[in-house]
DNA sequence: ATCAGCCTTCCAATCGTTGGAAGGTCAACT
DNA sequence: AGTTGACCTTCCAACGATTGGAAGGCTGAT
């Protein structure tokens, strides 16, 4: 990762944004891909249907990535892998990438995601209960019929 | 939910598993997908490819749900939007149906799973953090360029 | 010069879900 | 007894998300 002094970019005629977008430890699809977990085909077909924005492309046409445009795709990652449709995704990445939305759209629009997550949270963790559960009641030889005990205790 | 004394079922010569079975609570498969929140076309479905037991029928051929069975249901429902494939449901659903294996290997298989939720936990958190570190920059007038703070940030 | 990596478009296949159609039985209510 | 809605079956189509291959071509580093 490189540091930065702004006094130094600015001298440059370069800004902060322009900065982590084209100069911050660019890099290829292949190494996005690999870095983000997310596959090199499968980045080229989010960018065609909008979930993330248009790379940018050296002068020969092959796309550039920024540590933060791997951010995203980390991010699109961990959604998917946690139950998210693509629509529920390309609103959430939309949430931060929007500069032009009113600051309090974007902030009520993240805490009312931020609800659906914890809730999330929630189903997981009685889902771990139920697992534990499952696991202290077999220590004996005999396993008791958890269903039915399940079923019973709730 | 039934209250049942022990000794007044097998005075009927019922034992609980057949009690939790066939007579707790029983319902079609309508009531049972309204409960679970499961598409009766996919409970039949899931049936049909062995991610839950079959059904045991009435004379003329209705399916009969117990509130166990509605429980396994609520789980595999749960498990799907929690981004689980339905080959890990069938094994984690098998867990806990398949009385025939040994105790130990059901809670090692048990506390791995466990392990991968509580992953899913932490994957879950991170993203709630990333949504809470949104919605407190955006207070003033002007929203910060959050994707690049991400990408310095981390 | 070679070879991996990138570009494009198109097409096929998988998985999980949902819906409809067709043809039939069952249970409950008037 | 008749009607109505819920259930039974099988089959077929479609969607969303992902992955892979094929074909044809350019780029960049060794």
């Amino acid at each position: 990762m490189l540091l930065l002094d702004r006094y130094f970019l600015s001298s440059l005629g370069l800004d902060l944004p322009t900065v982590g977008r084209f100069i911050i430890d660019p890099m290829n699809i292949g190494e996005a891909a690999k870095i983000s977990g997310v596959n090199a085909k499968l980045i080229r077909h989010y960018e065609s249907i909008g979930i993330i924005p248009k790379a940018s492309r050296t002068g020969s046409g092959y796309r550039v990535y920024s540590d933060s445009d791997v951010h995203t795709l980390t991010f699109v990652k961990r959604a998917r892998r946690l139950g998210f449709s693509m629509k529920e995704i390309k609103k959430l990445v939309g949430l931060w990438r929007n500069r032009s939305r009113a600051s309090a759209d974007v902030k009520a629009l993240a805490l009312e995601h931020v609800g659906d997550l914890e809730q999330k949270v929630e189903e997981l963790q009685s889902m771990i209960k139920t697992l534990r559960h499952l696991a202290r009641n077999c220590r004996g030889d005999q396993r008791p019929d958890c269903p039915i005990i399940e079923g019973l205790a709730q």
